[in-house]
DNA sequence: ATGTCC
Protein backbone atom coordinates (compact mmCIF):
# COMPACT_ATOMS: atom_id res chain seq x y z
CA UNK A 1 0.00 0.00 0.00
CA UNK A 2 1.57 3.37 -1.04
CA UNK A 3 1.59 6.96 0.02
CA UNK A 4 -1.85 7.15 2.27
CA UNK A 5 -2.31 4.83 4.90
CA UNK A 6 -5.61 3.25 5.87
CA UNK A 7 -6.55 3.92 9.52
CA UNK A 8 -9.25 2.64 11.93
CA UNK A 9 -11.39 5.72 10.70
CA UNK A 10 -11.49 4.51 7.44
CA UNK A 11 -12.62 1.14 8.19
CA UNK A 12 -15.43 2.45 10.26
CA UNK A 13 -16.43 5.17 7.79
CA UNK A 14 -16.65 1.71 6.27
CA UNK A 15 -18.98 0.30 8.53
CA UNK A 16 -16.32 -1.34 10.49
CA UNK A 17 -17.23 -2.02 14.10
CA UNK A 18 -15.03 -0.33 17.04
CA UNK A 19 -13.83 -3.37 18.40
CA UNK A 20 -11.25 -6.23 18.64
CA UNK A 21 -11.54 -6.94 14.61
CA UNK A 22 -9.57 -3.82 14.31
CA UNK A 23 -6.47 -5.58 15.30
CA UNK A 24 -6.99 -8.10 13.56
CA UNK A 25 -7.40 -5.74 10.36
CA UNK A 26 -4.11 -3.93 11.14
CA UNK A 27 -2.47 -7.31 11.02
CA UNK A 28 -3.60 -7.83 7.45
CA UNK A 29 -3.24 -4.67 6.58
CA UNK A 30 0.30 -4.53 7.96
CA UNK A 31 1.09 -8.62 6.23
CA UNK A 32 -0.69 -8.82 3.11
CA UNK A 33 -1.49 -5.47 1.57
CA UNK A 34 0.92 -2.98 2.25
CA UNK A 35 1.92 -2.84 -1.43
CA UNK A 36 -1.95 -2.42 -2.74
CA UNK A 37 -2.37 1.35 -3.36
CA UNK A 38 -5.38 2.89 -0.64
CA UNK A 39 -8.44 2.58 -2.90
CA UNK A 40 -7.86 -1.20 -3.46
CA UNK A 41 -7.15 -2.04 -0.02
CA UNK A 42 -10.29 -0.46 1.13
CA UNK A 43 -12.52 -2.17 -1.65
CA UNK A 44 -11.36 -5.59 -0.27
CA UNK A 45 -12.25 -4.43 3.38
CA UNK A 46 -15.55 -3.18 1.75
CA UNK A 47 -16.30 -6.98 0.32
CA UNK A 48 -15.20 -8.58 2.94
CA UNK A 49 -17.25 -6.61 5.39
CA UNK A 50 -20.70 -7.07 2.76
CA UNK A 51 -20.11 -10.89 2.06
CA UNK A 52 -18.31 -11.44 5.33
CA UNK A 53 -19.88 -15.35 5.23
CA UNK A 54 -17.76 -15.90 1.79
CA UNK A 55 -14.43 -15.40 4.07
CA UNK A 56 -14.92 -17.94 7.21
CA UNK A 57 -12.77 -20.18 5.51
CA UNK A 58 -10.43 -17.95 3.62
CA UNK A 59 -6.75 -18.18 4.87
CA UNK A 60 -6.06 -14.07 5.60
CA UNK A 61 -9.94 -13.10 6.31
CA UNK A 62 -10.84 -15.74 8.96
CA UNK A 63 -10.31 -13.98 11.59
CA UNK A 64 -11.99 -10.84 10.52
CA UNK A 65 -14.84 -13.02 9.22
CA UNK A 66 -15.03 -14.15 12.51
CA UNK A 67 -15.39 -11.50 14.63
CA UNK A 68 -17.84 -9.93 12.38
CA UNK A 69 -19.87 -12.33 12.57
CA UNK A 70 -20.02 -13.39 15.98
CA UNK A 71 -19.64 -10.08 17.38
CA UNK A 72 -21.67 -7.44 16.36
CA UNK A 73 -21.58 -3.74 16.71
CA UNK A 74 -22.61 -3.19 20.65
CA UNK A 75 -24.72 -0.13 19.92
CA UNK A 76 -24.09 2.40 23.05
CA UNK A 77 -27.18 4.19 24.88
CA UNK A 78 -26.58 8.06 23.99
CA UNK A 79 -26.98 9.87 27.08
CA UNK A 80 -29.07 12.98 26.65
CA UNK A 81 -27.21 16.47 25.78
CA UNK A 82 -26.65 18.34 28.56
CA UNK A 83 -28.64 21.69 27.98
CA UNK A 84 -31.63 18.89 27.33
CA UNK A 85 -31.33 16.59 30.49
CA UNK A 86 -33.39 19.27 32.68
CA UNK A 87 -32.31 20.49 35.84
CA UNK A 88 -32.55 18.95 38.99
CA UNK A 89 -33.22 20.38 42.55
CA UNK A 90 -30.26 19.96 45.53
CA UNK A 91 -31.34 20.46 49.37
CA UNK A 92 -28.26 21.32 50.96
CA UNK A 93 -26.40 22.15 48.12
CA UNK A 94 -23.63 22.96 50.77
CA UNK A 95 -23.36 19.93 52.81
CA UNK A 96 -22.82 17.60 49.34
CA UNK A 97 -19.81 16.94 47.99
CA UNK A 98 -19.24 17.50 43.95
CA UNK A 99 -18.81 13.30 43.72
CA UNK A 100 -22.60 13.26 44.30
CA UNK A 101 -23.64 15.86 42.32
CA UNK A 102 -22.03 14.56 39.15
CA UNK A 103 -23.13 11.58 39.79
CA UNK A 104 -26.94 13.16 39.86
CA UNK A 105 -25.85 15.39 36.69
CA UNK A 106 -25.06 11.88 34.47
CA UNK A 107 -28.44 10.03 35.61
CA UNK A 108 -30.38 13.31 34.58
CA UNK A 109 -29.04 12.43 31.41
CA UNK A 110 -30.25 8.98 30.90
CA UNK A 111 -32.90 9.25 28.25
CA UNK A 112 -35.61 7.19 30.51
CA UNK A 113 -35.03 10.49 32.64
CA UNK A 114 -38.11 12.89 33.44
CA UNK A 115 -37.28 14.10 36.65
CA UNK A 116 -34.61 14.19 39.84
CA UNK A 117 -33.58 15.57 43.11
CA UNK A 118 -30.80 15.42 45.75
CA UNK A 119 -31.27 14.95 49.54
CA UNK A 120 -28.83 17.11 51.94
CA UNK A 121 -27.55 13.80 53.42
CA UNK A 122 -25.90 12.92 49.39
CA UNK A 123 -22.65 11.15 49.00
CA UNK A 124 -20.91 9.50 46.30
CA UNK A 125 -22.20 5.86 45.95
CA UNK A 126 -21.94 3.00 42.63
CA UNK A 127 -24.51 4.08 39.82
CA UNK A 128 -27.06 6.83 41.46
CA UNK A 129 -25.36 8.68 44.59
CA UNK A 130 -27.01 7.81 48.28
CA UNK A 131 -29.22 10.67 48.95
CA UNK A 132 -30.35 10.46 45.52
CA UNK A 133 -34.00 10.70 43.76
CA UNK A 134 -34.84 9.92 39.96
CA UNK A 135 -38.22 9.87 37.99
CA UNK A 136 -38.16 7.55 35.13
CA UNK A 137 -40.29 6.80 32.26
CA UNK A 138 -41.34 2.95 32.85
CA UNK A 139 -37.75 1.63 33.29
CA UNK A 140 -35.68 1.05 36.15
CA UNK A 141 -32.17 0.89 37.44
CA UNK A 142 -31.73 -2.14 39.23
CA UNK A 143 -28.26 0.54 40.99
CA UNK A 144 -31.05 3.53 41.03
CA UNK A 145 -32.24 1.20 44.21
CA UNK A 146 -28.92 0.39 45.56
CA UNK A 147 -27.80 -3.31 46.46
CA UNK A 148 -29.40 -3.68 50.14
CA UNK A 149 -33.24 -3.59 48.44
CA UNK A 150 -35.76 -2.33 50.65
CA UNK A 151 -33.08 -0.98 53.51
CA UNK A 152 -35.69 0.40 56.16
CA UNK A 153 -36.06 2.03 59.13
CA UNK A 154 -38.76 1.02 61.67
CA UNK A 155 -39.67 2.34 65.09
CA UNK A 156 -42.09 0.88 68.10
CA UNK A 157 -43.19 3.73 70.23
CA UNK A 158 -43.55 1.00 73.68
CA UNK A 159 -46.04 1.72 76.53
CA UNK A 160 -42.96 0.71 78.96
CA UNK A 161 -42.49 3.73 81.57
CA UNK A 162 -38.97 5.53 81.19
CA UNK A 163 -38.31 5.21 85.27
CA UNK A 164 -39.12 1.16 84.56
CA UNK A 165 -36.21 1.58 81.28
CA UNK A 166 -33.98 3.36 83.42
CA UNK A 167 -34.01 1.05 86.25
CA UNK A 168 -34.02 -2.12 83.65
CA UNK A 169 -31.58 -1.22 81.65
CA UNK A 170 -29.57 -4.33 82.06
CA UNK A 171 -31.71 -6.13 81.30
CA UNK A 172 -32.71 -4.05 78.38
CA UNK A 173 -29.28 -4.46 77.10
CA UNK A 174 -29.46 -8.43 77.81
CA UNK A 175 -32.74 -8.95 75.47
CA UNK A 176 -31.26 -6.45 72.90
CA UNK A 177 -28.32 -8.78 72.79
CA UNK A 178 -30.38 -12.14 72.94
CA UNK A 179 -33.03 -11.36 70.43
CA UNK A 180 -30.98 -9.61 68.16
CA UNK A 181 -28.24 -11.07 65.16
CA UNK A 182 -25.83 -9.15 63.35
CA UNK A 183 -22.77 -9.87 61.08
CA UNK A 184 -22.57 -10.69 57.15
CA UNK A 185 -24.21 -13.75 55.88
CA UNK A 186 -25.23 -14.16 59.59
CA UNK A 187 -28.00 -17.11 60.03
CA UNK A 188 -30.72 -16.57 62.11
CA UNK A 189 -30.35 -18.51 66.00
CA UNK A 190 -32.13 -21.05 67.22
CA UNK A 191 -36.04 -21.00 65.99
CA UNK A 192 -36.12 -21.68 62.44
CA UNK A 193 -38.40 -18.67 61.38
CA UNK A 194 -42.31 -18.54 59.60
CA UNK A 195 -43.31 -15.70 57.77
CA UNK A 196 -45.57 -15.54 55.28
CA UNK A 197 -43.01 -13.88 53.14
CA UNK A 198 -41.38 -16.63 53.04
CA UNK A 199 -44.12 -18.45 51.04
CA UNK A 200 -44.89 -15.51 48.61
CA UNK A 201 -45.68 -16.95 45.47
CA UNK A 202 -43.03 -14.44 43.69
CA UNK A 203 -40.42 -17.25 44.71
CA UNK A 204 -42.14 -19.45 42.37
CA UNK A 205 -43.09 -17.34 39.90
CA UNK A 206 -39.35 -16.05 39.11
CA UNK A 207 -37.30 -19.17 39.03
CA UNK A 208 -34.09 -17.02 39.97
CA UNK A 209 -35.79 -16.26 43.24
CA UNK A 210 -35.97 -19.82 44.36
CA UNK A 211 -32.59 -20.76 45.04
CA UNK A 212 -32.46 -18.09 47.54
CA UNK A 213 -35.80 -19.62 49.61
CA UNK A 214 -34.18 -21.38 52.05
CA UNK A 215 -31.18 -18.34 52.25
CA UNK A 216 -34.16 -16.12 53.12
CA UNK A 217 -35.78 -18.03 55.76
CA UNK A 218 -31.96 -18.68 57.71
CA UNK A 219 -31.70 -15.00 57.61
CA UNK A 220 -34.83 -13.75 58.59
CA UNK A 221 -34.94 -11.55 61.65
CA UNK A 222 -31.15 -10.97 61.19
CA UNK A 223 -29.94 -7.04 60.64
CA UNK A 224 -26.78 -7.79 58.80
CA UNK A 225 -23.63 -4.97 58.98
CA UNK A 226 -22.52 -2.15 58.17
CA UNK A 227 -24.57 0.85 59.26
CA UNK A 228 -27.32 -1.48 59.94
CA UNK A 229 -28.33 -1.57 64.03
CA UNK A 230 -31.67 -2.34 66.85
CA UNK A 231 -31.42 0.16 69.55
CA UNK A 232 -33.66 1.36 72.43
CA UNK A 233 -34.07 4.82 72.53
CA UNK A 234 -36.60 7.61 74.22
CA UNK A 235 -39.36 9.04 72.00
CA UNK A 236 -40.27 12.44 72.31
CA UNK A 237 -43.50 13.46 71.00
CA UNK A 238 -43.76 16.76 70.07
CA UNK A 239 -46.86 17.31 67.49
CA UNK A 240 -49.62 17.53 69.41
CA UNK A 241 -52.02 16.47 66.67
CA UNK A 242 -49.86 13.26 66.20
CA UNK A 243 -52.08 10.62 63.90
CA UNK A 244 -52.27 8.24 67.10
CA UNK A 245 -53.52 10.80 69.73
CA UNK A 246 -50.45 10.22 72.28
CA UNK A 247 -50.23 12.98 74.21
CA UNK A 248 -46.75 15.14 74.06
CA UNK A 249 -44.05 13.52 75.81
CA UNK A 250 -41.11 10.97 76.45
CA UNK A 251 -41.94 7.12 75.28
CA UNK A 252 -39.29 4.21 74.90
CA UNK A 253 -38.75 3.05 71.80
CA UNK A 254 -37.17 0.12 69.75
CA UNK A 255 -35.46 1.73 66.36
CA UNK A 256 -34.03 -0.74 64.03
CA UNK A 257 -32.58 0.22 60.62
CA UNK A 258 -31.31 -2.96 58.26
CA UNK A 259 -32.27 -3.94 54.61
CA UNK A 260 -33.00 -7.71 52.75
CA UNK A 261 -29.96 -8.94 53.41
CA UNK A 262 -28.58 -12.06 51.57
CA UNK A 263 -31.72 -11.73 48.82
CA UNK A 264 -32.14 -8.85 47.94
CA UNK A 265 -27.63 -8.29 47.82
CA UNK A 266 -28.54 -11.35 45.51
CA UNK A 267 -30.92 -9.91 43.42
CA UNK A 268 -29.60 -6.53 43.00
CA UNK A 269 -26.35 -8.11 41.66
CA UNK A 270 -28.19 -10.40 39.17
CA UNK A 271 -30.65 -7.95 37.67
CA UNK A 272 -27.33 -4.91 37.36
CA UNK A 273 -25.81 -7.47 35.62
CA UNK A 274 -28.38 -8.31 33.19
CA UNK A 275 -29.41 -4.92 32.58
CA UNK A 276 -25.87 -3.95 31.79
CA UNK A 277 -25.89 -6.76 29.31
CA UNK A 278 -29.03 -5.70 28.09
CA UNK A 279 -28.65 -1.87 28.55
CA UNK A 280 -25.41 -0.72 26.99
CA UNK A 281 -24.52 2.90 28.42
CA UNK A 282 -21.38 5.04 28.12
CA UNK A 283 -18.52 3.37 30.31
CA UNK A 284 -19.47 6.04 32.75
CA UNK A 285 -22.88 5.35 33.93
CA UNK A 286 -22.40 1.56 32.72
CA UNK A 287 -24.26 0.87 36.54
CA UNK A 288 -27.57 3.07 35.66
CA UNK A 289 -28.26 -0.01 33.28
CA UNK A 290 -31.82 0.21 33.26
CA UNK A 291 -34.51 -2.19 32.20
CA UNK A 292 -37.95 -1.70 30.83
CA UNK A 293 -40.95 -2.36 32.39
CA UNK A 294 -42.24 -4.21 29.47
CA UNK A 295 -39.58 -6.51 29.12
CA UNK A 296 -39.42 -9.81 30.94
CA UNK A 297 -36.90 -8.86 33.21
CA UNK A 298 -37.77 -5.26 34.14
CA UNK A 299 -40.88 -7.22 35.23
CA UNK A 300 -38.89 -10.09 37.16
CA UNK A 301 -36.58 -7.38 38.76
CA UNK A 302 -39.86 -5.56 39.91
CA UNK A 303 -41.23 -8.41 41.54
CA UNK A 304 -38.60 -9.17 43.09
CA UNK A 305 -37.69 -6.03 44.00
CA UNK A 306 -41.20 -5.64 46.14
CA UNK A 307 -40.69 -9.22 47.68
CA UNK A 308 -37.21 -8.29 48.84
CA UNK A 309 -38.92 -4.61 50.19
CA UNK A 310 -41.63 -7.11 52.13
CA UNK A 311 -38.69 -9.34 53.74
CA UNK A 312 -37.08 -6.28 54.81
CA UNK A 313 -39.97 -5.15 56.63
CA UNK A 314 -40.81 -8.99 57.93
CA UNK A 315 -37.00 -8.98 59.44
CA UNK A 316 -37.86 -5.85 61.04
CA UNK A 317 -41.35 -6.74 62.60
CA UNK A 318 -39.57 -10.18 63.82
CA UNK A 319 -36.97 -8.41 65.54
CA UNK A 320 -39.17 -5.94 67.20
CA UNK A 321 -42.10 -8.60 67.91
CA UNK A 322 -39.16 -10.74 70.26
CA UNK A 323 -38.11 -7.70 71.73
CA UNK A 324 -41.56 -6.78 72.58
CA UNK A 325 -42.06 -9.93 73.86
CA UNK A 326 -39.28 -10.54 76.34
CA UNK A 327 -39.62 -6.78 77.72
CA UNK A 328 -43.60 -7.56 78.39
CA UNK A 329 -44.07 -4.09 76.60
CA UNK A 330 -47.32 -3.38 73.99
CA UNK A 331 -46.88 -1.60 70.55
CA UNK A 332 -48.22 2.08 71.01
CA UNK A 333 -47.60 3.27 67.59
CA UNK A 334 -45.19 2.54 64.72
CA UNK A 335 -43.57 4.22 62.12
CA UNK A 336 -41.47 2.65 59.30
CA UNK A 337 -40.34 3.63 55.86
CA UNK A 338 -38.30 2.11 53.31
CA UNK A 339 -35.35 4.53 52.40
CA UNK A 340 -33.40 2.08 49.41
CA UNK A 341 -36.56 1.54 46.72
CA UNK A 342 -38.79 2.35 43.73
CA UNK A 343 -42.32 3.21 43.59
CA UNK A 344 -44.85 3.86 40.83
CA UNK A 345 -45.67 7.36 41.40
CA UNK A 346 -47.98 9.70 39.80
CA UNK A 347 -45.88 13.30 39.40
CA UNK A 348 -47.25 15.95 37.33
CA UNK A 349 -49.94 14.42 36.27
CA UNK A 350 -47.49 11.51 34.97
CA UNK A 351 -47.27 8.28 35.86
CA UNK A 352 -43.33 7.90 36.69
CA UNK A 353 -40.98 5.09 38.80
CA UNK A 354 -39.29 6.98 40.87
CA UNK A 355 -36.09 5.42 42.56
CA UNK A 356 -34.86 6.76 46.38
CA UNK A 357 -31.57 5.21 46.66
CA UNK A 358 -31.18 6.57 50.64
CA UNK A 359 -34.11 8.68 50.70
CA UNK A 360 -36.98 8.99 52.65
CA UNK A 361 -40.83 9.20 51.04
CA UNK A 362 -41.80 12.44 51.94
CA UNK A 363 -45.32 12.53 50.56
CA UNK A 364 -47.55 15.23 51.90
CA UNK A 365 -49.11 13.76 55.29
CA UNK A 366 -46.72 10.79 54.76
CA UNK A 367 -44.56 9.65 58.39
CA UNK A 368 -41.13 8.40 58.02
CA UNK A 369 -37.86 8.09 60.45
CA UNK A 370 -34.51 9.59 59.52
CA UNK A 371 -32.24 8.81 62.10
CA UNK A 372 -29.62 10.63 62.96
CA UNK A 373 -26.47 8.82 64.87
CA UNK A 374 -25.65 6.68 67.74
CA UNK A 375 -25.36 9.95 70.02
CA UNK A 376 -27.26 12.09 67.51
CA UNK A 377 -31.01 12.31 67.65
CA UNK A 378 -32.80 10.89 64.72
CA UNK A 379 -36.25 12.12 63.78
CA UNK A 380 -39.76 11.11 63.02
CA UNK A 381 -41.01 13.44 60.10
CA UNK A 382 -44.48 14.04 58.37
CA UNK A 383 -43.64 14.72 54.53
CA UNK A 384 -45.03 18.50 52.69
CA UNK A 385 -44.92 16.34 49.56
CA UNK A 386 -42.81 18.86 48.58
CA UNK A 387 -42.89 18.59 44.14
CA UNK A 388 -39.51 20.09 43.32
CA UNK A 389 -37.92 17.37 46.00
CA UNK A 390 -40.50 14.59 44.25
CA UNK A 391 -42.05 13.81 47.46
CA UNK A 392 -39.02 12.91 49.07
CA UNK A 393 -36.37 13.75 52.18
CA UNK A 394 -32.65 13.00 53.45
CA UNK A 395 -32.71 8.95 54.70
CA UNK A 396 -30.02 10.27 57.43
CA UNK A 397 -26.97 12.45 58.13
CA UNK A 398 -25.32 10.93 55.41
CA UNK A 399 -21.82 10.29 55.93
CA UNK A 400 -19.08 13.04 55.99
CA UNK A 401 -16.23 10.72 55.85
CA UNK A 402 -15.90 7.23 53.86
CA UNK A 403 -15.10 4.51 55.96
CA UNK A 404 -11.96 3.91 55.72
CA UNK A 405 -11.21 7.82 56.35
CA UNK A 406 -13.26 7.26 59.60
CA UNK A 407 -10.98 4.29 60.69
CA UNK A 408 -7.82 6.31 60.43
CA UNK A 409 -9.27 10.01 61.82
CA UNK A 410 -11.58 8.30 64.88
CA UNK A 411 -10.64 6.96 67.96
CA UNK A 412 -11.70 4.70 70.64
CA UNK A 413 -11.19 7.81 73.58
CA UNK A 414 -12.93 10.05 71.97
CA UNK A 415 -15.97 8.02 71.04
CA UNK A 416 -16.22 6.20 74.47
CA UNK A 417 -16.40 10.00 76.05
CA UNK A 418 -18.93 10.95 73.36
CA UNK A 419 -21.30 8.27 74.30
CA UNK A 420 -20.86 8.65 77.98
CA UNK A 421 -21.55 12.23 77.30
CA UNK A 422 -24.74 11.29 76.05
CA UNK A 423 -25.23 8.24 78.04
CA UNK A 424 -25.47 5.88 75.46
CA UNK A 425 -24.01 2.13 75.52
CA UNK A 426 -23.10 0.71 72.60
CA UNK A 427 -22.45 -3.26 71.82
CA UNK A 428 -20.61 -3.98 68.67
CA UNK A 429 -19.97 -1.49 65.92
CA UNK A 430 -16.56 -0.08 64.98
CA UNK A 431 -14.73 3.47 64.60
CA UNK A 432 -16.34 4.04 60.87
CA UNK A 433 -19.82 4.52 62.45
CA UNK A 434 -18.55 6.53 65.24
CA UNK A 435 -21.26 9.95 65.06
CA UNK A 436 -17.89 12.27 63.82
CA UNK A 437 -17.93 10.33 60.66
CA UNK A 438 -21.26 11.72 60.06
CA UNK A 439 -22.74 14.88 58.96
CA UNK A 440 -24.55 17.51 61.48
CA UNK A 441 -28.04 15.82 61.40
CA UNK A 442 -29.22 19.61 62.77
CA UNK A 443 -27.95 21.28 59.91
CA UNK A 444 -29.44 18.28 57.15
CA UNK A 445 -32.70 19.06 58.90
CA UNK A 446 -32.72 22.71 59.04
CA UNK A 447 -31.71 21.77 54.75
CA UNK A 448 -34.81 19.98 54.33
CA UNK A 449 -37.24 22.21 56.30
CA UNK A 450 -39.60 22.61 53.14
CA UNK A 451 -39.38 18.83 52.99
CA UNK A 452 -40.69 17.66 55.99
CA UNK A 453 -42.13 18.70 59.48
CA UNK A 454 -41.22 17.31 62.76
CA UNK A 455 -43.51 14.87 64.34
CA UNK A 456 -40.70 13.85 67.13
CA UNK A 457 -37.43 12.85 68.36
CA UNK A 458 -35.87 9.60 68.73
CA UNK A 459 -32.47 9.62 70.89
CA UNK A 460 -30.52 5.68 70.76
CA UNK A 461 -29.86 4.82 74.56
CA UNK A 462 -28.80 1.08 74.27
CA UNK A 463 -27.33 0.58 70.60
CA UNK A 464 -26.58 -2.36 69.21
CA UNK A 465 -24.66 -2.78 65.98
CA UNK A 466 -22.34 -5.64 63.96
CA UNK A 467 -18.85 -6.06 65.38
CA UNK A 468 -16.08 -4.20 64.19
C1' DA B 1 -24.71 -3.78 51.46
C1' DT B 2 -23.24 -8.75 50.76
C1' DG B 3 -19.94 -14.56 53.15
C1' DT B 4 -17.43 -9.96 49.16
C1' DC B 5 -17.14 -12.39 40.53
C1' DC B 6 -21.49 -15.85 37.56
Amino acid sequence: MKDELINGNDLIALGYPANAVMKECKIILETHLSTLPKEQALEKFKLVLEDTQAFTEDDIWKNVAKILLSKPAKVIIELKDLSKSGTYNIFGQEYIEPGAKQQMQLAMRLPITHSGALMPDAHQGYGLPIGGVLATDNAVIPYGVGVDIGCRMCLSILDIPLYHFDENASKFKRELIAHTVFGAGAPRLKNRADHAVLHDPAFDQVPFLKQLQEKAAMQLGTSGSGNHFVEWGIVKIQDEQNEWNLPTGKYVGILSHSGSRGLGAQVAGHYTKLAEKLCSLPQEVKRLAYLSLDSQEGQEYWLAMELAGNYASACHHDIHQRLVEATGAEVLARVENHHNFAWKEQHGGKDLIVHRKGATPAGKGVLGIIPGSMTAPGFIVKGRGLATALDSASHGAGRLMSRKQALIKNNWNELRSMLKDHNVTLIGAGLDEAPTAYKNINQVMQAQSELVDIVGTFKPRIVRMADA
